[in-house]
Formats: C-alpha cells, structure tokens, sequence
DNA sequence: CGCTCGGTTTTTGTATACAGGAAGCCTGCT
DNA sequence: AGCAGGCTTCCTGTATACAAAAACCGAGCG
C-alpha cells in the first residue's frame, strides 16, 4: 500500500463508486493499523475533505464514526487526532477480549460446518507458510481473518459485535506497543491448537486456548509503565503533514 | 414525564443552556425506554428538528449516536426508525450481559471502597421501600442506578463501558417484552445478596449472583416465539404522530 | 530570558440550499 | 374491482456559508 490516498480515490470514482463516509472510515482506520498515521496525528476536516475530494460533512460523519471505533478521539472545538490508548487500556481491552473471544470460542466450539472449519484450517496454513517465507504484512492478514471468522461467525451476534470491535483495538495496541526488536507477533503453535478444539468440540479447551494465546500475545508487547513514550507524544505531539 | 420535548426545550433554553446533540440524545433515550415512543416510530430530521429547535445538522448527529446506540435503525434514504430488537436479539443482549456483568463484579468484589459500598447499599435500600410502595418508576431508578456504579466503578473501564451499553439495551428489550400481566421485574433477593458479595470478598460468587439474577430477569419476560408480534409491527408499523 | 496580553489564523459548530432517491397517491386501463 | 404507471410529495445526502471557539504567533514588559 505505497499508493496515497489521492490515488485511490481517483481509482475509485474510476470505478464507478462515489466516495462516502465509509471509504474513508476504511482508509483512515486502515493507516492507523499500519502506523501511517502514527497517534496524535491531527486529522483536520478541510484537509482529509480536499485529499478524498468531498465536503466536510462527509468527513465528520466519517471521524464520528471512527471516534465510535475507539480509532480517533474527538472533543469538542478539537480537531480529531488518531487515538493513543494508554498502557492501562491496552491490558484492559486485552483482558475485555479474553472474556468475549474465550466465550465465543467457547460457543462455537463443536458447531462450526465443514466448510467454516475448511476457510480457517486454510487461514491455518496460510499464516504459518507467510510468517516463513518472512511475509508480515500477508501473515497478520491471515491472522486476523481467523480471528474475524470467530467473530461473524459468533450464535451471539451481540458478543461478534464486540468481538469485532475488541480484534480492531487489540490490533492497533499491538501496532503501538510492539516491542521494538521483534519481527513478528508470531505464536506458531497457537491457531492450530484452537483449531483441533473447535473441531473436536471441546468448548473449554477452546476457551483455555484462546485465553492462553492472547495473554502470549499481550506478553509480547513492551508495556514497561517507565517510559510513557506514548503519553508523551500525546502531549506534545503535533506532528504535521503526517496525512500523506 | 408528562412534560412535552417543547416544554423542555424552553426550560433548558431559559435556563442558559444551549440544545445540543447530547440533549436530543437524552431525550429520545429516555423515550424509547419509558415507550413513549414505541418501536418502529418515524423520526425524521426536520420534525425533530422543529421540536428540538435545532437545525438538521444537530439531529443528524444525535441520531448516529444513538444508532450507535443501538437505540434507533439508520438506513441509507430512509427514515431513522425506533429500532424493535428481535427476541433471538434479546436474549443474545442477556447472554451478553451476564458474562460482562458476572466478570465485573467478580473483578469488583472486595475491591469496593467504604463510600461505594454504602451508595449501593442505599440504593438497595431505597428500591425495596419503592417496591412496597409500589412506586415502579423509582424502583427502576434505583436498580438502574445499582448496575450503573458498578459499571462505572469497573476496574476494567473498556468492560465498564461495555457493561454501560449492554445496561441501556437490556433497559429497552425488558420494556419491550415486559410480561403484560406482570406490574414489575423486582427479585426482591438479588441485589442484596449481591451487595453481601461483593462486601464480603467472593468474587465467584458474586458472578454466579450476576449470573442467576439476570437470569431470572429474562425468565420474568415474554419471549415467546409464537407470537411475532414485534416483527409485524417493525414491517407494518408507521404509526404517525408519536413524536411528541 | 521568560511571561503575558492581543490580534491573527485555523478549525470546528450550526444553519441553509439544492439535488437525488423513496414512498405514497392518484389516474387510467384491463 | 384490481393493478400498473407516472406524478407528486416527503425525506435524506451533500455542499456551502457564516459564526464562534481555540490555537498560534509576536510584541511588549518585568
């Protein structure tokens, strides 16, 4: 994704489809995944209307939107900034998301068709064969494909809804708090170990093995509460031009 | 309540204060819970608007909150409608709510500072003596209110925040499919032996507490199957005139 | 050198105008 | 009478203009 977002939106009103709020929900919350709009980066309605070519209502619906999302915070007279979530909110949207995705592991476990069970075990093997031939990127795709398949596929559509708010926040803490020398947020043996659970339709040992991964994965993170890096760019942090 | 929106609209006004989104949300809110306006009421933008005071941009942006809300249905070029949870929905939102509620409590139980422990107790208190006064609309207040602090005083504030969500939509399905017979949803055991709970320490408890009282909650409601009563009247229903 | 005060600039909040789509209605035909 | 088609009317989507608030900048002073 080296292309600026002036370039998608001439290829997409190439296509046909007008620009609308969600276009924008999806780029912006897109960048922030990646870290092109790192936290604290100002998000000014005149300048994200000019750059997708639309008015600033369309814009603050779409900002509205993604303050909904946890992604940008809003406050009045301010201008939107790409969140920062603290340290403290990290563990605690980790924590949140055990509880849901352990319960919805849990329900699923045992009632999922073959042809779910046949995407995942794809999803699977994808992910292990990206991470070894060093694909980071195609890697977290497949990763988080598993885990929104959950989600969707969750009997409590309730709980898949926040389950699917929760994997969005989760993956932006891990963006931000990713410990500086790892590759990867790679846990090889843990997706097929979930997997043979849901499968063999033991609910509490999905539950287990949900919990267990996430909790590796919150360890991989540097949340040293010392060095408030991230506080203080929120403060100070007026990076400009950052809209790319 | 027998106040009309205008009435209010001008209290708040002489009162100094501007009408803002906040404001409508409120009101719609507080509505929808007490059916005043019954599921699948029209709301258009420029009658609530008129009412309001306000122009459509305002209204605009109460009635996305509140869609996010889960409060009311928005549609691309339709009128936003009073959203009619289904049942299968409802009792996807208890199932929810159980596991939030039963893990903050459990979270809360023995962590709770003297100051809140007492308000919850007066609460407890104070709905039993609105019960046997048969005074409904306090008691709702005061159970309200019980659930609600522990929402708010959630170690975990992203489950807190989820619990607060869960507390509105569970509100608005008991008013829903309250059983037509039944003159209220009061369990005279359950608050205060979940108040003991938490004083005493016994975080499990105190889950299994949460856990049976909402429960029986959704037992003391109608969700028959059979009668579709509320699908008819979410495709039929365009009862006009409702907005005041 | 640091601080404060005032003006300027940027940015949001709100109202309004116009265009497009959906729903209802009435007429005319079968 | 029943139904189809077109028309009118209502309602939302979007753009834009103006007002108010906040942030920024620089000069003047301690």
């Amino acid at each position: 994704m080296s292309t600026t977002w002036q370039d998608e939106v001439a290829a997409e009103t190439r296509a046909g489809g007008r620009i609308s709020d969600r276009f924008i929900v999806d780029k912006v919350r897109a960048a922030v995944l990646t870290q092109r709009l790192p936290p604290g980066t100002r998000l000014p309605e005149v300048a994200l209307g000019e750059i997708f070519g639309v008015s600033r209502s369309v814009v603050r619906k779409a900002l509205t939107r993604l303050a909904a999302d946890h992604v940008v915070s809003q406050q009045p007279n301010q201008v939107a900034r790409v969140r920062a979530p603290s340290i403290e909110e990290t563990r605690e949207t980790f924590a949140a998301r055990r509880l849901v995705e352990g319960e919805v592991a849990a329900l699923l476990a045992g009632r999922l068709d073959a042809e779910l069970l046949g995407e995942i075990a794809a999803r699977v093997e994808r992910e292990a064969e990206a991470h070894a031939r060093g694909d980071e990127a195609a890697r977290i795709e497949h990763s988080l494909a598993i885990h929104h398949l959950l989600a969707e596929h969750s009997p409590n559509r309730v709980l898949g809804a926040m389950l699917t708010d929760l994997i969005l926040r989760t993956s932006i803490v891990i963006a931000l708090y990713k410990r500086a020398g790892l590759a990867s947020c790679y846990l090889a043996e843990d997706h097929p170990a979930l997997l043979a659970h849901l499968r063999s339709g033991d609910g509490e040992a999905a539950r287990r093995c949900i919990h267990e991964h996430l909790q590796a994965l919150e360890g991989l993170l540097d949340l040293s509460t010392r060095e408030t890096r991230i506080d203080l760019m929120a403060i100070l942090g007026q990076r400009e031009g950052a809209i790319p």
